[in-house]
RNA sequence: GCGGGCGUGGCGAAACUGGUAGACGCGCCAGAUUUAGGUUCUGGUAUCGCAAGAUGUGGGGGUUCGAGUCCCUUCGCCCGCACCA
């Protein structure tokens, strides 16, 4: 055997093995209980990088254990193929995003292989290929049947230069990321899917997914950020004279919506948006009202800009009748603090209990009156801050003395038996806006008739493929500008008619892509039967930026399709798992130009450029990033030091929900690793006899909690058990028992390691692959000690220690820590007051 | 501002329901092998101290026989949301 681990040779002669046996190919018919785990699929850019290869590894750790355990595995890989970057290349590059694409996917096909991921390949999908993008079509034809998808003028952010809509996220300082130009709100008919009917089931959802990390529960509750409340009207007050009163949308009153109607005896002015009806119609006729709504949507939308902005108000000169006290009138505002698209895009104004209510009752001299106080507190007024705590009511006429949910309950009863207002439900959630004004996407399924209306393409006419003959050389989307592809005729009345040119949103394509890798008929989306044995997901591994719009609009879907009786579950991913980054130092010349790794050398204690010596700034570690050149190529180290020492490193140390930190030390320490386990294996001396009774508990009780630490996804601690298991074989004589720890081994690396296992494995001289060998047993007997060390404490400090049997009784571990000489010292002869005995742990001593 | 998380050696980190803090890895120190460097192997490595011992989990306080772990308070860093009525 060779004294050196050869990665290179060993790499691709093992995953042409497992490709050619098709080892991880998963079985839909199999009796096995079945594991599906699942990383977050790619987005194409051309590259992986180092973050997807601790991703993948992960996940792949976890599947090849649970094959091993006896599990039929899906563990499949698919490109998350549609989007702008694509169609950026087209326009910089002149190359169509078809072929940018796919030749990115195939590079990066390539490089995953080299790690050696046990993926079924043959369950590759790319959402940007017909077989995936025209069932899709099918899904949103089924979605619009059901009444989940419909069409509504709506603003959305609109970028003059390129000519089409940017997303939020791509509106950066209120210019479009790309061109830099000012982006305009421009109200555009767009399809919507209606997330907001399942507010309710997302929310209450959350609660049965006790195996996502808290953190991106509590972001989701927050976004979809559900609240109870009144959603009442107040009456004008008469007032014939003002002529705004003529106008439709001010006759019916302004409805306005509280969480909190308890306080409604509180009240002291109503408030509207800029872009409430209201205003409208009295800005219609007075240019200072025009003025100030204006100003308000001028205002930026920043963090920064929100925190320091002035609550600013524009009296209408109208007032409204307090809907409890015809004699009571309040003043109506234009309000800049006021949202259109929340609730009704008016509230009533409590200025003693709402911070912002306050701030603007102060600047206009508007009354603020408590209506809540905590015991005592009756008559403390509200100087500069409102009160939101608990209490019971007071100056709230029946109300008064109640608890606050007693009388919000009461507010509302009333409300409804008079019939001013309703109790309600609202969201911070909006209905998921689909359209996009994009060539590379999925197109819309959708013909636009001038006589029918919007109509469904038929099923049969599916899918409806993108045209390939597009041209980017001008901005705007290719599709509209298409010279025949949108001419098609209505398929429901035969006369010319209209393609619909917009495209999904690429969240759409990511949102069932775990449902289809389970089951790919030709002729449909997926077959249920199958769908329903694999999913959910049972573990999905990813980065945390998508604890809300991926993994809510995904969550979404697969409710929308269990909704319609397609599937019979309603969660999409039973466990969640979000990993860290991983980081590296940074480098800066003198000149304060970033320096990639390889340009820098490590001299003594500092670092200097490798080619010129001049000195080089340490900065923070940090997310690699091509800007600051913190970046490390997986190609360039698999080469190096081989796909297992790289695997190996992405798990150790750091546990994985945490950033971890890239060094070169830390790689070079995994190679190291790697060939002194290749060492060990050259020394299973199947000749080899006797028995080493404390390394047989050692080997038992490592393979114990690595299975535990891998199924907590606990890979650090895993790594850190094999380790002190190979610091006790290396140290420990020949022995059958130590032949056997060295066997065991290869088992217990070969979901890390796989290439070096197999190896091992095969000169060993076994038969068949490591990958198909089971989990190693453990015996329960060899999991316990039968001596264990007792801590003797006195006064609770450590004084001394004793080895003794395991289970030796009270009365023996008392006498035996009053003997030990440590303890005895210090007692000096002093009877202890007290002994606290914890069998098999300690002896605490008290004076 | 609201919500959440995290502070343990020079570094990444362990420590099950309160019970011997620092496992394991990196780095570093010493030694062996080597022509040398690298590799490999052996030993050491929380701090102070020659030692006995003392101190030590961001700071302060508390509960307890006993606190990294529980409670109160304070400081620092990170993440998410953003005028949500």
């Amino acid at each position: 055997m060779q004294r050196r681990f050869n990665p290179l040779e060993a790499d691709t002669r093992w995953q042409a093995a497992w490709d050619e046996r098709q080892t991880f190919k998963a079985s839909d018919t199999s009796d096995k209980p079945r594991a599906y785990v699942l990383e977050m699929f790619p987005y194409p850019s051309g590259r992986i990088h180092i973050g997807h290869v601790r991703n993948y590894s992960m996940g792949d750790v976890l599947a090849r254990f649970k094959r091993m355990t006896g599990h039929e595995v899906l563990h499949p890989m698919g490109w998350d193929a549609f989007g702008m970057p694509a169609e950026n290349a087209a326009m910089e590059r002149r190359v169509h995003p078809g072929s940018w694409t796919r030749e990115n996917i195939a590079n990066m096909r390539a490089q995953l292989k080299k790690l050696g991921f046990a993926i079924d390949w043959s369950r590759e999908l790319a959402t940007c290929e017909p077989d995936y993008y025209g069932h899709e079509q099918a899904l949103f034809l089924d979605m619009l049947e059901a009444g989940l998808v419909y069409r509504k003028e709506s603003a959305v952010n609109w970028d003059p230069v390129d000519m089409t809509v940017l997303a939020n996220e791509q509106v950066i300082d209120g210019k479009g990321w790309r061109s830099g130009a000012t982006v305009e709100k421009r109200k555009l008919s767009q399809w919507f899917l209606k997330i907001t009917r399942f507010g309710d089931d997302l929310l209450d959802g959350l609660k049965s997914l006790d195996q996502w990390p808290d953190k991106v529960r509590l972001m989701q509750e927050n976004w979809i950020g559900r609240s109870r409340g009144l959603r009442f009207r107040f009456d004008f007050a008469p007032f014939p004279e003002h002529e705004a009163l003529e106008t439709p949308a001010l006759v019916q009153g302004i409805e306005v919506y509280s969480t909190r109607p308890d306080t409604i005896f509180g009240a002291s002015f109503v408030a509207v948006a800029a872009d409430h009806p209201v205003a409208q119609a009295i800005a219609a006729n007075n240019p200072d009202a025009q003025a100030f709504i204006d100003r308000c949507k001028a205002g930026g939308t920043t963090a920064a800009e929100l925190e320091t902005a002035e609550k600013l108000g524009f009296d209408t000169e109208l007032s409204m009748v307090h809907p409890l006290d015809p004699e009571w009138t309040l003043p109506v505002f234009i309000a800049n603090f006021v949202l259109m698209d929340y609730g009704t895009g008016a509230v009533m104004g409590v200025p003693a209990h709402d911070q912002r209510d306050l701030d603007f009752a102060r600047k206009y001299m508007l009354p603020v009156e408590r209506v809540v106080a905590a015991e005592g507190d009756e008559q403390a007024p509200i100087h500069d801050e409102a009160y939101a705590g608990p209490g019971r009511l007071v100056n709230s006429r029946f109300l008064d003395g109640m608890e606050i949910e007693e009388a919000k309950a009461a507010v509302i009863a009333r409300a409804e038996a008079e019939g001013w207002g309703t109790g309600t439900t609202v969201f911070r959630l909006r209905d998921w806006g689909v359209s996009r004004q994009r060539y590379w996407g999925t197109p819309i399924p959708v013909i636009h008739c001038q006589d029918c209306g919007p109509v469904g393409v038929p099923k049969a006419q599916l899918p409806v493929l993108l045209p390939e003959d597009v041209t980017f050389d001008i901005p705007g989307n290719p599709l509209d500008r298409h010279p025949t592809w949108k001419h098609v005729d209505c398929p429901s009345c035969g006369k010319p008619a209209l393609r619909e040119t917009d495209t999904l949103d690429t969240f759409a394509d990511s949102s069932w892509y775990f449902i289809r890798f389970a089951s790919q008929p030709e002729d449909k989306p997926f077959d249920r039967a199958t769908v329903d044995k694999w999913l959910p997901v049972g573990q999905y591994i990813g980065g945390v930026e998508h604890a809300i719009l991926h993994l809510l609009y995904a969550r979404f879907w697969t409710r929308a399709l269990h909704h319609m009786g397609q599937i019979g579950f309603t969660e999409p991913f039973t466990g969640l798992f979000t990993q860290g980054m991983v980081t590296h130092e940074t480098y800066k010349a003198g000149d304060g130009s970033w320096l990639s790794p390889q340009d820098v050398r490590r001299q003594g204690e500092s670092y200097v450029h490798a080619e010129t010596g001049t000195p080089v700034t340490v900065g923070r570690v940090e997310k690699m990033s091509k800007s600051k050149k913190n970046v490390v190529d997986p190609d360039d180290i698999i080469e190096q030091y081989g796909a297992d020492a790289v695997r190996w490193f992405m798990l150790s140390d750091s546990p994985p929900e945490r950033d971890l930190p890239w060094t070169e030390a830390g790689i070079e320490g995994s190679w190291r690793f790697v060939n002194r386990v290749w060492r060990l294996f050259g020394e299973a001396d199947a000749g080899a006899e006797g028995q080493d009774k404390a390394l047989d508990r050692k080997l038992h009780q490592t393979i114990d909690g690595v299975a535990r630490d891998i199924e907590a996804l606990s890979f650090n601690k895993a790594v850190a058990k094999i380790y002190e298991l190979t610091n006790a074989v290396e140290k420990a004589k020949p022995s059958a028992s130590r032949t056997a720890a060295i066997r065991a081994l290869a088992l217990l690396v070969a979901p890390m390691m796989p290439h070096l296992a197999e190896e091992g494995w095969a000169e060993m001289g076994h038969e068949g692959l490591v990958a198909d060998a089971p989990w190693p047993a453990v015996d329960p007997a060899l999991l316990v000690e039968d001596e264990v060390t007792i801590a003797i404490q006195v006064m609770g400090k450590l004084r001394d220690t004793i080895t003794v049997p395991k289970g030796t009784d009270k009365q023996a571990l008392e006498q035996l820590a009053l003997a030990a000489p440590n303890a005895a010292r210090i007692l000096d002869g002093a009877t202890p007051k007290k002994m606290i005995v914890v069998p098999d742990r300690l002896v605490n001593l008290v004076l």
